[in-house]
DNA sequence: TAAACACATGAACAGATGTTCATATATAGT
DNA sequence: ACTATATATGAACATCTGTTCATGTGTTTA
C-alpha cells in the first residue's frame, strides 16, 4: 500500500486498489448513458409531468394547466421524455394525448421519493 | 367532458380530470427535491465517482488518477454528492477517504442501470 | 521551520439547459 | 376556403453547470 506514481499530475496513492476498480468499471458509454437517463429526471418541470402522469394520461393543453405553464415549455419537456423513451403518445385529432411508456420509472421515482421523505425526517 | 376554460392563456379540455390530478399532486418542494436529487446522478463524473465507491472507499486523488480527471475537478465534485449526502467522508492524516453514505443509492442506480441496459436491446 | 503533499475553494470561462416568443403544422368546424 | 384550435418547433435569451486555474488550508516529513 502507499505506493506512489504521478499520473495525469495527479500522485496515486494506492495503486493495485485503483487498478482493481478499473477493471471493474463498465464501459464509458453506459455510464454516459445512465447519467443522460437521470438527467431527465433533474428537471421539476419534468418530474412534475411524470408525476401527472402516474395519474392518468393527459393532453398537452391540461398538463400546461395543470402545472401553470405555457403549452410551448410543456411541450419542449414532452418532446425530452419521448427522446428519453419515458412517455409515448397517442393522437385523436388534434389532441395529443401523453402517458409513460416504461415500467421501470415508477419504481425509480418511488425510490427518489422514499428517499427525499427519509430526509426530510432527519 | 371536453369542458373548456380559459386559464393562464391555456385552454382546459379536461378540467374535472385536471381538478382530480391537481388533488393528488404532492407539495411543489417536494418535487423539487426529488428533481435535484436526481439532478446529483445526471452527470457522467458523479455517476462514475459513485460507481467507483460502490466497489471500496478511496481518497480524493486515487478517484481523480482511477477517472484520469485533476483532482480539483474531483474534489468539487465530491464536494456536491457531500451536499446530497450521498458520500461521507473520513480523513487520515493529510488523506481524506470518501464512501457511500446511503442505502438507497445502489438501488436507485442499479435500477437506472438495468434500464439502460435493457433500452440498449431493443 | 521549511518544504512537500493532499485536499478544498473561489473566480472565471465555456458549454449546456429551460423558458419565452414567434411562427409553423395539422386537424376540426363553419 | 376560411377560421379556430391543439400542438410542435426554431431562435434568442438568461441562467445554471462543470472544468480549469490559481491559491488557500491543514498535515506530514526532512
Amino acid at each position: 500500500m502507499t505506493e506512489k506514481s504521478p499520473c495525469c499530475d495527479v500522485t496515486v496513492i494506492h495503486a493495485a486498489l485503483v487498478d482493481k476498480i478499473r477493471g471493474t468499471m463498465p464501459p464509458e458509454e453506459e455510464l454516459f448513458n445512465l447519467a443522460e437517463f437521470f438527467k431527465v429526471f433533474g428537471d421539476t418541470t419534468r418530474i412534475r409531468i411524470l408525476y401527472a402522469l402516474f395519474q392518468s394520461e393527459m393532453c398537452v393543453c391540461d398538463i400546461a394547466h395543470l402545472l401553470g405553464m405555457t403549452q410551448s415549455a410543456i411541450s419542449h419537456q414532452l418532446r425530452v421524455l419521448k427522446n428519453a423513451k419515458l412517455v409515448r403518445y397517442r393522437k385523436e385529432g388534434r389532441v395529443v394525448y401523453y402517458s409513460l411508456d416504461d415500467e421501470h420509472i415508477k419504481a425509480i421515482f418511488d425510490q427518489g421519493y422514499q428517499h427525499i421523505k427519509e430526509q426530510q425526517e432527519n
